[in-house]
DNA sequence: TATAGCACTCTCAATACGAGAGTGCTAACT
DNA sequence: AGTTAGCACTCTCGTATTGAGAGTGCTATA
């Protein structure tokens, strides 16, 4: 990577800021016009065409203006990675939705995923906080009417799942009950490996009951992150480098096909920190799909107990300045939440 | 309404079945070649004229084929509407997939946007099952860390709605648990109204949690429908007739924005039976975003106990002989379903 | 009543062309 | 050295023109 002049980044950085507000390739007449640089137009041929060489810029044509490479909007993100904090009014609106929303972790996530995608004009992803390797914590059982009985279980980490059970044999309710504050008091607090080595139960309602906590104790712990949010699909669409061709199509289709974006988020997430800052660049090689897209990603939580990540996608012009700090502080926002909800506060 | 012959109805059925297929205006001369009917294209031409006259069909410019009209596609659909059942081996398979579902309200929901989504090539919406005025059925308090609390509200018609309580002070598990006993015995199978008139709580923690209840009660019964569920999104998105402009975006932003999908769904079903279907073309003149589009919708559950609906959403030109019978198919199923929660099997 | 023929209209794809924007290079200037 | 002015060259893009093709409505005829 041979090293840029200070004249050459400025320069760079100008370009692709113009770049993504304009949608349109920059020449050199307009930049030496529009910023009153003290240079000719001229001199700025020399080094964009220098900018070319080392592989920032790229023109669609022969003689049309120059556009960044994917090389030149990463670095153009690693410059402003460390500045850019968020508006002080906006934060404030931010954390005033929030404080008014109604408290839940889902009312959160839909939250959040909408001011990702209002504040960014982006396609935003939220996963509810999920831990690794889960503990129980408390079951309910309420009988509905006949054998269904709503089983509702909750995880240390404040996950909830619920699920409609059939049992062999309609039970009242305050059998159910008693059931679950018998289970209630053996299983507070164990892993599900822990509980899967306990000795059967005698009672066979106990049993049933215990083998599908089992169950979805397994199938929450395989998943590797919680429930999935988005926000904001229409807004990609009304960018004009996706007005023609169907890559916003199969760009979105990866936001609704879960089972992709989990791979996604699994593989460029699963060992960054809490905090840091994952911008991802036209796939990078990886995501045929996302070629012409970035995401900005990033996780939040408490690592250990309940972690989650967020994100934002955009086309690769998106406005990394205004979409970076959003992200960057919702996160900062949704991890003190999770922190307040698990920890007491 | 004038009235059609014999003739007029055929080849209007006929000109609406090729446009929605090729998606190009169809001429007499076409008409008459692929189709073997024993008639000229002069003839054809002659009652393609009546028929534009009456407002069936219409012509883009002067020597183009012709297009249906709304009125065209209502004549279509209601020749359609009572014939039409979906193939057994589709309904087998769906059946199948919603057999082995994990079971639970928000699975099936995914599950069934996503079959219609598939099924009709469109935009599928489904809301959770609802129940007009519902009753109280179970409570749940769950201690997490410090004072705050989980309630886990259950209302007869199996709607389960979660929220994250701050009490004053802390409370223990066992006192909570209490008083959730003691609320489950005073209010089990009463109305809001009904609750909200009874006398106040001699104990301050009851009081509390009771104020809470009422007002989630009164919230889910303001709110025409549960939880809306979509699927599909982009599937609309490779239609020709969307392809430019951004039609596309504005019928797509109204599933994105719950409140006006919310407002559509009250206005069109709200007083349409279980089991009908309803067919939305072009918006009606009420909604100037579906200008392009036609929805199907159908009612499904248990009137009175729970209802919901469902539907799809695609262009004016969609697949109505796939669409409509899947749409009534997947009501019916869904409508088994909620049966057999609510009233035992 | 149905058909054949015909003149007419309108779209659409292909082609041509000129304006405009931008480039790279060279020579001169500081 | 680095910077600038000038210039020839290239490529895109919008506009205008044109011709083929498809479809129509009308009229005369079987």
């Amino acid at each position: 990577m041979p090293e840029l002049t200070e004249r050459q980044k400025t320069l760079l950085l100008l370009i692709i800021r113009d770049y993504i507000e304009s949608a349109q390739p920059v020449g050199s007449k307009r930049l030496a016009e529009h910023y009153h640089l003290r240079l000719s137009s001229a001199t700025i041929r020399n080094e964009m065409g220098a900018l070319t060489e080392m592989g920032y810029l790229r023109q669609p044509h022969t003689s049309a203006g120059r556009v960044p490479t994917e090389e030149g909007y990463r670095f153009f993100v690693s410059q402003m990675m460390n500045q850019a904090e968020l508006p002080a009014s906006i934060q404030a609106t931010i954390s005033h939705q929030f404080f008014q929303a109604r408290p839940g972790v889902d009312h959160w996530m839909t939250l959040a995923a909408s001011v990702l995608a209002h504040q960014s004009q982006g396609v935003s992803v939220v996963t509810a906080p999920h831990a690794e390797n889960g503990k129980y914590k408390h079951v309910e059982l309420i009988s509905t009417q006949g054998r269904q009985v709503l089983m509702v279980l909750v995880m240390a980490g404040g996950e909830v799942s619920q699920q409609i059970l059939t049992l062999a044999e309609p039970v009242s309710q305050e059998r159910l009950s008693q059931a679950a504050t018998r289970l209630n008091g053996l299983l507070a607090g164990l892993s599900v490996d822990k509980i899967a080595a306990l000795p059967g139960r005698p009672d066979a309602l106990d049993q049933d009951i215990l083998t599908i906590i089992i169950q979805d104790m397994r199938r929450a712990a395989e998943s590797i992150s919680g429930e999935i949010y988005t926000d904001g699909l229409t807004n990609v669409l009304s960018e004009p480098e996706f007005a023609e061709s169907d890559d916003a199509r199969r760009a979105l289709r990866i936001f609704e096909e879960r089972s992709t974006l989990q791979d996604l988020l699994a593989r460029t997430t699963i060992n960054s920190n809490v905090g840091a800052l994952q911008v991802l660049i036209g796939g990078e090689g990886e995501w045929e799909e996302l070629r012409q897209c970035s995401i900005v990603l990033a996780r939040y939580g408490v690592p250990g107990l309940a972690t989650g990540m967020l994100g934002v996608l955009g086309p690769m012009r998106m406005s990394y300045s205004r979409t970076i700090p959003t992200v960057r502080f919702v996160a900062g926002l949704l991890s003190d939440l999770v922190n307040d909800t698990i920890s007491g506060e």
